[in-house]
DNA sequence: GCCCGGTTTGCATAAAATTGCATTCTTCTT
DNA sequence: AAGAAGAATGCAATTTTATGCAAACCGGGC
C-alpha cells in the first residue's frame, strides 16, 4: 500500500526536519517524490497524532503527540508464565508499580530491578494474553502506538 | 492587567470544556463577559503552549502541551542540606535516577522511597539552590512553567 | 476477468488560524 | 502631568488547515 509508505516518509521527516505547515511538508515529501495533496497531509497527520506547537523560539512546528508521552517501557517479551519487561534506565519501579495499577487479569505480581521487570502471571492464565494488554497501553518509541 | 485575567480564564475553560476551534472558544469568553477577538486567542493559545490535538473519539481538541509531559515531580523543598522532593507513588526511585543523571553540583547522592526522595547536598553548597535546578526542570501539574 | 464492497485520494471550497499594520492602552521618566 | 517607549489588541487580509463529494483504487469472491 502507498499510504504507508507515504506516512513513514513524514515520520521520518518530521522527525529530522522542521516543518511548519502542509504545503511545505509536501514540497519536502515531493523533492522524495511522493506525490501527494494537502488534504491528504491533513488527514495523515491526524490520523498520525501530529499536532502543531511552538519551539523554544517560538516558531510553530510540527511534532508527535507521542513525545510527550513518558515513555512507558522500551519492549516487553514473554518467556513461559513469565513477561519481561525492559524499561528506561531507573525506571523499572515506577512502570512496575503502574502495572500492579492496572490491575491486570492473571497478574500475581511484580518484580523490579533497574530497567528490567519481571511481572508473574497465574497457572492457567496466558502470559501472552497479558502481554498484549500491556501493549495496548503503548510503550515508548518503537511501541507504534495503534489507533 | 486585562491580559492574565483573560488567559486564566483561557486555562480554566480548557480545563473543564472541551473547545476545537477559537471561533468557539471565543464564544465561550463572551458569555463569560470576556470580550476578546479571534486574533488575540491565537496569540493566547500560541503563548500558553495550547495545542490542538485529537481526541480518542478523532475529534479536534485544544490542549495543553504541559500535560503529556511526564510528571517529573509533586513539591521539592529544602530542609537543611537535604532537598526533599515528593513524587507520583512508585516513581521516586526513577526520578531519583533522573536527577543523578543531572549530575547537579553539590548533590552527593539520593535516596528514594516510594514517593519521596532526599537528595543530600554536600557542605559548603546551598540546597536552596538545588531546589531552584530542579524547580527550573520543572515538575508536573502544579509547577507552572515559566516561560 | 468482472463486479462489489470498502478505503484512499484529489479537487474545490469552507473553515480555521496567523499576521502586518494601525490604534489604544500601560508604564515609566522627566 | 506630558511625553515616549513598549505591550496589547482589533481589524482586515493572508495563509493554513479541514472536509464534502466524486472519482480512482484495492482486495475478494464468483
Amino acid at each position: 500500500m502507498n499510504k504507508k509508505l507515504r506516512q513513514d516518509a513524514i515520520v521520518r521527516v518530521l522527525e529530522t526536519e522542521t516543518v511548519s505547515s502542509q504545503k511545505s511538508l509536501r514540497k519536502v515529501l515531493m523533492e522524495k517524490g511522493l506525490s501527494v495533496t494537502q488534504a491528504t497531509l491533513s488527514r495523515d497527520l491526524k490520523e498520525l497524532g501530529v499536532i502543531k506547537t511552538v519551539d523554544d523560539q517560538g516558531e510553530y512546528k510540527y511534532t508527535f503527540r507521542e513525545n510527550r508521552r513518558a515513555p512507558f517501557f522500551k519492549s516487553c517479551e514473554v518467556s513461559g508464565n513469565l513477561v519481561v519487561v525492559r524499561t528506561d534506565a531507573g525506571m523499572a519501579p515506577a512502570v512496575a508499580y503502574r502495572i500492579d495499577e492496572m490491575g491486570l487479569a492473571g497478574v500475581l505480581g511484580t518484580v523490579a530491578g533497574e530497567d528490567t521487570l519481571l511481572a508473574v502471571v497465574a497457572d492457567g492464565h496466558d502470559a501472552r494474553q497479558v502481554k498484549r494488554e500491556l501493549g495496548a497501553r503503548g510503550g515508548g518509541p518503537g511501541w507504534r502506538r495503534v489507533r
